[in-house]
Parts: C-alpha cells; structure tokens; sequence
DNA sequence: CGGTGGGGACGTCAGAACCG
DNA sequence: CGGTTCTGACGTCCCCACCG
C-alpha cells in the first residue's frame, strides 16, 4: 500500500470531518477513481488520505453535516497527490503508522530539515519507481507538494520530485578509499599516497556534485511549494472576503 | 546575421550543519 | 570531534529572445 496525503482548501473550520469523494482526472485506464479518507484538520483544513497513482486529482466535498458552512460545496478542487510512505498492507491500518505519517506532515517547515528528513533511501528509492512510471507516457504533476498543519499555522513541505536521478558511484572511485596493491596488502608509496588521494578528491567531487544537482532540484521544489502557498491563501482569502460580504447582506437582510 | 543580455543549469569551493 | 552532507556563492557554458 502506498499512501499518499494531499490537502484541500476549500474546508472550513469544522469540528466534524467532512465527506469527499474523488473525481480522478487524466486518470489512466485500468487506475480507477480511487478512495478517499478524510482526516478533520484545524483552521480549514482537512487531510486526505488516498490510494491512487502520484499525479493529479480532483476531490468533490460532500456536505453531511451542516451544508450552509461550505458555501463552496460542489465545486471541483484539483489538488496534488504526495508519497508520503510506502508500508506493507498489514501495517496500513497501523496507529503507529498513521501516528508517523501525522507527526511528518506536522513536522516545522524548516527548509533544511524537511529536505534532510525527505532525502531518506526510502523517498528516494520511491521516486526512482515514480520516474520508471513516468515513463509509460504519464505526466506525473510539476511540483508535489504536501499541504500540512503546524500547530500555529498552515504551510507546504515540498518532497521528492519525479526527476530524480540515480546515483551511482563509479567501482574504481567508490573502492579507491582504501587501495590495495596486487597482494590485497595497503600501500603506502608516495607515489600511490597521491593516486589515492586524488581518487579521494575524485569522489569528493562526484558526491558533491550530485550533492549540488540534487540540492538545487529541492530548492526549486521548495520555492514552487511557496509559491503555492501563496495561490492557495490567496484563495483562501478571497474566499472569505466572499463569505464575510454574503453573511452581511444576510445580516442587512434580516435587520431590514 | 552577429552582438548582447537574461535565465537556467552546472561544477567547484568553502563553510555551516549534521551525525555517529 | 572528525567525517559526511548540505548549501550559498562564484564562475562558466548554453540557449533564447531581442535589437541594430
């Protein structure tokens, strides 16, 4: 099971979850609308948690409780589809699990950190899978975001892209850390001390190299994820000047 | 068509940040 | 604390649009 966490903005500050249902779009044959679980969020945001492919969606909320609080009920919200962790199905309906998954999307949005804690083998094992998928024809989506909740506020954590590109290290710079001549014994001539070392600086150069590569893919991530934000606040903003100007004709109305 | 400037990507270095 | 990773800064190259 793969989950994938997006966020829709279009929620308001319900005590109760809201119903969704998933409206796929550009979905492939053979995918499927997909599922959707929605998790109640604070301050207008609710997570969702879904089990189709990393690309597009759009997601139709369902108003069950109280249908005046979503004046935007029956609109189409595309959003974006974010990886967040690959588990075995026995653990998907883990606590713990769910616990993790929360605590990352929760998580501070220190650029850094968030990039550090998203480098992981695991992400970037998946985003491999993910660029083999785009091959088959598929447009995975520009940038992925995560829409997350902090405790004082609202904010992105970009993750993986789908360009990630692998890595691998030559075999005769990813041995030369320790040469050895024909014997296996270590060798210590001057002459193999500065093949050695510039083996070393070899490799120093490629790490950093994919280092600085990979760094720039993340900023640019992240400076999309901004960018983001700031559409959707826009959004958010706007869509409360509207509801504050209706709720004052209804209070003019009732006045009159 | 050649010169020029802007923008993006890249490689390298240095130093900060991180981690065991 | 030493090794590793990350990232800002700098220089370079390439592409493209614009202009004379």
């Amino acid at each position: 099971m793969v989950y994938f966490d997006v966020a829709t903005t279009y929620s308001t500050n319900l005590s109760t979850p809201i119903a969704a249902k998933l409206v796929t779009k550009n979905m492939s044959a053979g995918n499927g609308p997909g599922t959707a679980d929605i998790e109640n969020g604070t301050q207008g945001i609710s997570v969702v948690h879904v089990s189709i492919p990393n690309q597009a969606i759009q997601v139709q909320p369902v108003i069950q409780a109280n249908p005046t609080v979503i004046h935007s009920a029956g609109n189409y919200q595309t959003i974006q589809v974010v990886r967040v962790a690959t588990v075995d199905d026995d653990l998907s309906s883990d606590d713990s699990d769910a616990k993790k998954r929360r605590e990352i999307l929760a998580r501070r949005p220190s650029y850094r950190k968030i990039l550090n804690d998203l480098s992981s083998p695991v992400n970037k094992m998946e985003d491999d899978s993910n660029s083999s998928q785009s091959q088959d024809g598929q447009e995975c989506g520009t940038t992925i975001v995560q829409y997350a909740q902090g405790p004082d506020g609202q904010f992105y954590i970009p993750v993986g892209g789908t360009n990630v590109q692998a890595y691998q290290i030559p075999g005769s710079l990813a041995q030369g850390v320790v040469m050895t001549g024909v014997t296996g014994s270590p060798i210590s001539s001057p002459q193999h001390m500065s093949e050695e070392g510039s083996r070393k600086r070899e490799l120093r150069l490629l790490k950093n190299r994919e280092a600085a590569r990979e760094c720039r893919r993340k900023k640019k991530e992240y400076v999309k994820c901004l960018e983001n934000r700031v559409a959707v606040l826009e959004n958010q903003n706007k869509t409360l000047i509207e509801e504050l100007k209706a709720l004052k004709e209804l209070y003019c109305q009732k006045d009159a």
